[in-house]
DNA sequence: ACCTGAACACCGTTCAAGT
DNA sequence: ACCTGAACACCGTTCAAGT
């Protein structure tokens, strides 16, 4: 007979019924470890102590449980930012520099859903995950229109403004995960404040102004 | 016999020198059209019509060939910039948009190539491709001290605003390779040079009147 | 309903052998 | 010097068979 993972709680035979979440942690765990390319269906199943096979009664594909991985980690995000964001107390400025040090927040300690969330491009074709990730978008939109209101300014641009503070939130992410920040001075998270702060108020002043350059 | 790929070119039993370039075009190939886990070092040998074994005569190791698209791709990047950037003529804030449109450009031309280089965290650690990486970000930060003199503003903000501009358009690059910006409204283009403008003009503006907010 | 065991195609890698 | 052929461990996936 073959070895068995039995230290693993003692199961012999069946996993009764939380297979699939033991499957999803093992892999959110290689994921963050190896990086998205080096998760292994076989890996996971064996280290929840089951065979290749078992996973194919839960997952269709190995896809699958990225894309279900990918789904878990955009509403996970999503909650965070909303916890952040905290109804935007005191006020909307104040909440909203909370919103960017979380987004870097959720990229470090998360690193195996953040990969799975954007660095797999399969993952945004499941169903379910696009969702999610308009969810937190949407936080972000919410966000940026609470602060050109804050400052009087009409929130047209509310949605440009927060495609470029996300796109300028994933960068800074992206950047910090894969070290390439490693070698600047300054880190992550002076250059994430920072770099929010540029592109709100700009876009403030644009609002407010627009006919000014 | 087994069949062999003579169509490409008539060559048989060896590649006459060329072995190693015609591996990194087709693993480029490859990774533009399936991402960086969609490339198999078997299926480049075989799309150049040698053994699976033939590759490790010239690179020690899938990773190791990785690597050396991700040294191209940063060389042929920074070549790009520089070319867009081209002295910063005719002035510094108009060259400022050309690179921004050109970093845009390279990730869309040759995703291969970019995902390369920034998908795959093993390629940083890889010796020179820390330095091709270093030749664009000094491009980039060359640039932002070009601008922040053009307005007259000392550069010493310089590294952080170009830390800025740099994550800033690889979140919009990334964002627009792996497809989430499909849904949103604009184009990728006009995203990216509203945010380098937001970033930049604000902090012009920072660095000409430090005092105030 | 949920899992095992065996099977197949495929990939990364090594190495002795060929030219 | 450069490549082939055979070999090994490993992975994704399928399926009949077990409980």
């Amino acid at each position: 007979m073959k070895q068995r993972n039995d230290f693993l709680g003692g199961r012999r035979g069946y996993h009764h019924g939380r297979l699939k979440d033991a499957l999803i942690e093992a892999a959110r765990n290689l994921v963050a470890e190896r990086g998205p390319a080096g998760f292994t269906l076989s890996e996971a199943a064996r280290m929840v102590g089951v065979t290749a096979a078992a996973p194919y009664r839960h997952f269709s594909d190995r896809n699958d449980l990225m894309s279900e991985l990918a789904r878990r980690g955009f509403a996970a995000f999503a909650s965070r930012l909303e916890a952040a964001w905290d109804n935007g107390q005191p006020d909307a400025v104040t909440a909203f520099r909370r919103l960017g040090a979380a987004y870097l927040a959720f990229a470090r300690d998360e690193p195996g859903l953040y990969n799975a969330m954007f660095g797999n491009v399969q993952a945004l074709n499941s169903p379910g995950s696009g969702a999610a990730a308009d969810r937190a978008l949407a936080m972000i939109h919410y966000a940026c229109a609470a602060v050109l209101r804050q400052y009087g300014a009409p929130d047209a641009s509310a949605r440009d403004l927060a495609l470029q503070v996300w796109a300028y939130s994933h960068g800074v992410a992206q950047l910090a995960l894969s070290g390439h920040l490693d070698s600047s001075a300054s880190d992550p998270s002076a250059i994430m404040a920072a770099g929010v702060s540029n592109i709100v108020e700009m876009a403030v002043r644009r609002a407010v102004a627009p006919g000014r350059p």
